[in-house]
DNA sequence: ATTATTGCAAACCCTTTGCAACTTA
DNA sequence: TAAGTTGCAAAGGGTTTGCAATAAT
């Protein structure tokens, strides 16, 4: 008799994804996140000692492969914050100071649906809102 | 007496922008591409004599700040495609030949509503659908 | 045992910058 | 004339790559 699968794989293993300490740190140290990082600060955060910096790059982008974090673009630079598959939804960011707030919904289905109709299939999306906070109060 | 405003001004004049020759020139590829082009492509379609790529650079952010075009990622790389103010809309572009279909609508005032509300101001968004055109059915 | 993942270090590419010259309004 | 814009060329930063070694299933 074969081992039956356990009753709940990791995050990591249900996206068929293997379950490495690089791996486990990134998304430990997205979870933790106050505002949307970039990747360099991800390397940091995790330790530089924990993984090479390439490697938090590869880390990222099977993440993203796997939906299990989300890619924004604030001033152009690339910035992560985790996803949690069972709630998505999206965020403003500040573009002063990085301060982000969920705004706890996701309004894109009829749009997914009308790109299905025109023939599309594999559909992602990102939804970047940006603005500037009460506490970063200035001009543009 | 002073000379009064023309009746139509150029949508950059309209943005405060000066008129120059690589912004018209830039401006006018962007209309007709078939799908959005990478600050390179761009720079190519405008003609590497016609100006400077630094120039290409620094007329896409000026564009961009101005609202006279859209930035989409894709693959993680930035493109570019126009944008006409009188109607705001969204695409999905194929994430193997970057083909794009319009949309047609922006869903996205009650989540700007409701960023808002949270104290945010000068809100703007990004919104990128990508996904799999029906000549490139393929898998992933 | 097989396949995926990582480290290292170099290469790459995209993008930005400073400054003087030149346009645009 | 004043302010904004451009060219040039060089620097900068973020990101990717190849390959051998290593770890996960």
């Amino acid at each position: 008799m074969r081992h039956s699968a356990p009753l709940s794989l990791s995050p990591l293993r249900k996206a068929g994804l293997k379950s490495t300490p690089g791996r486990r740190a990134v998304l430990s140290v997205l979870a933790k996140l106050a505002s949307p990082a970039s990747a360099d600060q991800i390397y940091t955060k995790v330790g530089t000692q924990t993984c090479d910096r390439a490697t938090v790059y590869r880390i990222l982008d099977s993440l993203d492969e796997a939906g299990l974090l989300q890619r924004v673009i604030v001033r152009g630079k690339k910035l992560y914050l985790p996803e949690e598959p069972s709630h998505h939804h999206h965020h403003v960011v500040c573009r002063k100071c990085n301060s982000t707030v969920c705004l706890d919904q996701c309004l894109i289905s009829p749009l997914e649906k009308k790109a299905r109709q025109l023939g599309f299939h594999s559909i992602r999306h990102t939804l970047q809102l940006t603005g500037l906070c009460s506490k970063c109060t200035t001009s543009t």
